[in-house]
DNA sequence: GTCTATATGTGGATAGAC
DNA sequence: GTCTATCCACATATAGAC
């Protein structure tokens, strides 16, 4: 059971879209992607607005999926923030890639007014997932410092991003390390954002 | 003695840029903005790659205009950081516009390889101001909590970006405020942010 | 320095055969 | 479901008159 066609579109496509913005690429590069002609994108995405529309949905879909994954494998607040920062670590691909929120926000005036309101419902299920992360490490101690929850989630999602941003702009992923270097240590037993970035 | 013609591409472009991102823009566009017709920019720029130059050029002299206005009429660390969040604050234009940075670092591919330098150079100059501002707010007792401040330049400069995409991607700059209201709580004799948000 | 006219490429999208 | 062929709009860029 290979993975289908229309998979494989939204694959490539977020790919690209992580890496050059919606703008950024078209029909023509997927199509030589994924190997067929680009007519036939139309079949499985009549245009680039239901791409974009697709694209959100899943993105948002796994991104919840991977926050539950990580309150599964991982009890106190403090790992789970670490976890989430790995997450977004891993996400950037030695800079060559951006999160999708961040790819889309960048490209708004040229994606389809759902997509808006999509990368707004993404935002809030995030930043009510870090807060959660935050209450719990404020309770059971392994975050230092806090104090509003709901506060450091507000900052806490723009720094990722900005962090991710700053790391591309030079496709050089120890300025992300170096962006979220501060918030890593403030995980209680957190061994100085050693293992992050490999420094001994 | 008004505006030459150059000059007013630059700043056509530049909110253009700003607003939508490189790709996002034509000469069509600047050319129905300034009122000459787009085979005349070329005269001017002869590439949308060469205005692209001239455009990271002028933005970085003018930050770093503004950081020394800011050096010449803040005396603390810690004023001269909530200045840095005002002025990035205003440049958000209420949600609608990002930094040229943030704008340029999303579509790199599309720029020429000398824009990607004056990128780096740009964000070399604002990291050296930014770890400047806290090691003089470490030094004065303005900014609380202050221990490295190369450190906190790397998250400072991230943080304000990702907090213009934030406020961009929904065009509510009150997510921008959000974003940065504890890093503006630490500044000592700050009224806890209210300034910012104009909340009571 | 600005214009008209044009070249050349590429974008997303459609029609209709297979 | 994929193809060929084509459409139309728009992109950057150039040539040459004024």
């Amino acid at each position: 059971m290979r993975t289908d066609t229309k998979t494989a579109l939204l694959v490539s496509a977020e790919r690209a879209a992580r890496a050059r913005g919606f703008d950024g690429f078209s029909y023509a590069d997927l199509a030589a992607d994924v190997g067929i002609r680009k007519a036939s994108i139309h079949h499985h995405f009549p245009s680039k607005a239901a791409l974009a529309v697709a694209l959100m949905a899943r993105y948002h879909a796994e991104l919840e999926t991977a926050c539950a994954g990580i309150d599964a494998t991982h009890e106190t607040g403090g790992a789970r923030l670490t976890a989430l920062i790995d997450l977004y670590r891993r996400a950037l691909d030695e800079g060559r890639r951006l999160c999708l929120c961040v790819s889309f926000s960048t490209s708004r005036d040229s994606l389809p007014t759902e997509v808006v309101g999509q990368l707004q419902q993404f935002r809030q299920m995030m930043l009510g997932w870090i807060a959660d992360v935050f209450a719990r490490g404020q309770q059971d101690g392994t975050i230092a410092g806090v104090k509003d929850p709901e506060l450091e989630a507000a900052a806490t999602l723009p720094l990722l991003e900005g962090a991710h941003l700053a790391a591309r702009a030079q496709e050089d992923a120890s300025l992300f390390d170096a962006a979220v270097r501060m918030l890593a240590q403030r995980v209680q037993g957190a061994t100085g954002g050693a293992e992050a970035s490999g420094q001994a």
